[in-house]
DNA sequence: AGCACGCCGACT
DNA sequence: GTCGGCGTGCTC
């Protein structure tokens, strides 16, 4: 390639799994951020310019091909932020740059300028009766060019706002457009109207007190934990805060666990906000996300609510970045570049100087330790709106009330007792289908699955087997496959608990909620405004039911089978158990009569549940302080977890094995203390989906030497052959272990 | 990640 | 004698 007299290089990063950048030569200087083809290998791929270099490398540097931004792609604060995540999670930064790009900027298309928009109108000078000829066998046609026709200039958006019935009108425009009925030009994108219908003006005094300190703060960065117990009105608090800050002309970010399963938070905000609200989620295109970019971007929108990626989009004025239910793990991406939401959320907010707000029912350990250590500010909800009083805890001791198909009697009591007086029930059983135990009789035979270290779980209405680990469906056999005897079900699903009440309570109103049931937005709102509505009875879910959703007939919630979470392996099994409980028994009593949760559990005297009966999160927090700082563990300590996964059962180890002898040398040579380089193990679900798993596990009592370690260890490690044998990751702050 | 180069088994 | 297996190495 010939080194020209062109004399700007820039430092570019492509999307591939490689922790550099590359150097290309540039007509002239490119700003940071902006989206350039260049050539790379025998392929042409689309960079991102991370700054511009006045040294020579001694390279025989090739030029940019094109530059594909006229204003960068990504801005300068989000830059800084993803080039710090690329070194927090030591991750490769073209990689890193890739995923915060909506899909339709990571190829070099062309976009359309989103900052216009395309506007139509009928055609002027045509005979009525050319028209006629033209739409009389076009019905829904002819109702859009009417539309359009009294309408003047109107663009797509517009004209869908009318709501005339007619799906598909970007066909139909185009029908039109081929008849010649209707012309078309580009305008400038319109701002929609953000009229509000007028916030609810009696609050609590917390809640005044919370929006107070928190709106004191726009304009600044701070970090809030809004610690509202469930029924506290911690939506409302969100809503008053992304109202200041329309007012000062800034937007407010919103993060949410799963869109899906927030309709009631996401109408709330749309109903506020009308037009002004975008939405940024997995079931959307790629073209409606970009449009959503686009319009967090140039300010249209003023409020962006969004799941964990939402992170990535660009605000043209920030004022808020608002975090719900910031505990929940979904905040943490699985895979890839294994980026958490909430810590991004909140170094994001430090870099745009604007307020961060952790909002839970049951904050996480790591938050409330950065309360204790006075870098995060405390904010308490600790009474539920209106008249409505936290339930009432009861532990049903299956030791001396037996189960009956999964129940016992003084529930079965309680949830009778609601149904004379009709009030609801949810019964809540994280487990689908009818038995998880599928066993021979004779021999012991256990049905499991051969992908899987795991055993499948019988399904009673299609009669299969199932795999609920990686989806494997098989028919349900009658008699065992080595012995020919009879085979049984035991344990207990949501399927088996809809049987045994339906036998029951035969008049009673009973209906399902999980993944089996509700597999669509639309029949999950479906299946809340029936409950809503008091159409249903009881209702068995799992944990689709617990999350956020306001149901103000319930009264009685029943836990069926809290204990599997109780001896876990996993050292944050209290820690979710708790958060799963709470949330749960929060769906009881949020109106005006008192609610009841009973939870049946054979471990009555296991203090986590005691601490969980008392709804006393301060007392359960130190409680799992206590332990985890003894045990150095966070958010006391900090992790680091190698994974492996091979379709051969012992190269993960294998490989781990020489993970974990480099590991141990880089920590003697460098006199690391307070380091700990553990054994390779298996993970606790060994093989999953037909592939084997390991993992190397990493403890520090500091961040910032296991920092300086992972660097020096990943550069020795993948300069060696032997990480070319396997699939590996590395996983900063892991959040499961399985 | 791709994509090519490179060195050993079954085929026209 | 070639077609093609996937191990190894590089991409400014």
């Amino acid at each position: 390639m010939r080194n020209s007299s062109r004399a700007f290089h820039v430092q570019v990063a492509v999307p591939v799994p490689v922790r550099q950048t590359y150097d290309y030569l540039t007509g002239g200087p490119v700003t940071t951020g902006t989206r350039v083809l260049v050539p790379f290998g025998r392929r042409t791929m689309v960079g991102i310019v991370v700054s511009n270099l006045d040294a020579t490398t001694g390279f025989r540097l090739k030029p940019v091909k094109r530059v594909l931004d006229t204003r960068p792609a990504l801005g300068q604060t989000m830059l800084k932020l993803l080039q710090w995540a690329s070194r927090y999670y030591h991750h490769p930064i073209g990689e890193v740059l890739n995923t915060a790009l909506p899909a339709r900027l990571r190829t070099a298309n062309q976009s359309e300028n989103p900052d216009e928009e395309t506007v139509y109108r009928a055609a002027p000078g045509l005979e009525p009766a050319v028209i006629e000829k033209s739409l009389g066998r076009a019905p829904r046609q002819k109702l859009l060019y009417d539309l359009i026709a009294s309408y003047g200039w109107c663009s797509p958006g517009q004209i869908k706002a009318h709501d005339s019935g007619v799906a598909n009108v970007r066909g139909i425009l185009a029908a039109l457009m081929n008849k010649g009925l209707l012309e078309c030009r580009q305008r400038p994108a319109k701002t929609p109207d953000t009229e509000h219908t007028p916030l609810e003006a009696s609050l609590t005094r917390e809640q005044q007190q919370a929006i107070d300190s928190i709106t004191a703060c726009l304009g600044r960065f701070s970090t809030f934990v809004l610690h509202g117990i469930t029924g506290s009105g911690k939506t409302e608090v969100y809503l008053h805060i992304a109202q200041s800050c329309i007012r000062l002309g800034k937007q407010a970010l919103v993060l949410v666990p799963e869109i899906a399963l927030t309709p009631q938070l996401v109408a709330r905000f749309a109903q506020r906000f009308a037009a002004g609200v975008c939405m940024i989620h997995s079931n959307m295109t790629a073209q409606q996300r970009y449009l959503s970019w686009c319009n967090a971007r140039s300010g249209r929108a003023s409020v962006v609510l969004g799941t964990r990626s939402a992170i990535f989009t660009p605000l043209k004025n920030p004022g808020v970045i608002i975090v719900d239910e910031e505990h929940d793990i979904s905040y943490k991406q699985q895979d890839g570049f294994r980026y958490h939401a909430r810590g991004l959320a909140i170094k994001r907010a430090s870099l745009s100087a604007v307020p961060v707000v952790l909002g839970s029912a049951t904050p996480s350990m790591e938050s409330m330790r950065n309360v204790d250590a006075g870098r995060y500010q405390l904010l308490r909800l600790s009474r539920r709106i209106g008249s409505a009083r936290l339930p009432e805890v009861m532990l049903v001791d299956t030791k001396i009330f037996p189960l009956y198909q999964g129940l016992s009697a003084p529930l079965l009591e309680a949830i009778r007792y609601g149904l004379e007086r009709q009030q609801q029930t949810i019964l809540y059983i994280n487990r689908r289908g009818f038995a998880p135990i599928v066993q021979c009789g004779n021999c012991r035979w256990r049905a499991g699955c051969d992908r899987c270290d795991a055993f499948l779980t019988y399904h009673q209405h299609t009669n299969t087997y199932r795999c609920h680990h990686c989806g494997k469906i098989i028919r349900a056999q009658t008699d065992c496959p080595e012995c020919h005897q009879t085979i049984f079900y035991a344990g207990t699903g949501t399927q088996r608990i809809e049987k045994v009440l339906t036998q029951q309570f035969p008049k009673a109103r009973i209906s399902r909620f999980d993944r089996d049931r509700i597999t669509t937005q639309k029949k999950l709102v479906q299946a809340l405004h029936d409950i809503n509505r008091g159409s249903v009875d009881i209702v068995i879910g799992t944990q689709l039911i617990a999350k956020g959703h306001d149901f103000p007939g319930v009264t009685l919630v029943g836990v069926i089978d809290p204990d599997r979470g109780l001896y876990s392996a996993d050292f944050r099994a209290p820690e979710y158990l708790f958060q799963q409980l709470v949330q749960v028994a929060g769906r009881a009593g949020r109106s005006e009569n008192p609610g009841r949760v009973m939870i049946q559990t054979a471990h009555p005297e296991n203090p986590c549940l005691h601490l969980i009966q008392n709804q006393n999160f301060d007392r359960f927090y130190q409680y799992c302080a206590r332990e985890r700082e003894t045990a150095g563990l966070p958010p006391f300590g900090y992790l680091l977890l190698w994974r492996a996964e091979s379709t051969s059962a012992t190269a993960g180890l294998k490989f781990l094995q020489f993970v974990s002898r480099i590991g141990r040398n880089l920590v003697k040579s460098n006199q690391l203390t307070d380091i700990a380089v553990m054994d390779p193990v298996s993970s606790p679900m060994e093989k999953l989906a037909g592939r084997y798993r390991a993992q190397l596990l990493v403890t520090a009592a500091h961040r910032k030497a296991l920092h300086t370690l992972v660097s020096c260890w990943l550069e020795v490690v993948e300069k060696s052959p032997e990480s070319r044998q396997v699939r590996w990751s590395i996983d900063i702050d892991p959040m499961e272990m399985f």
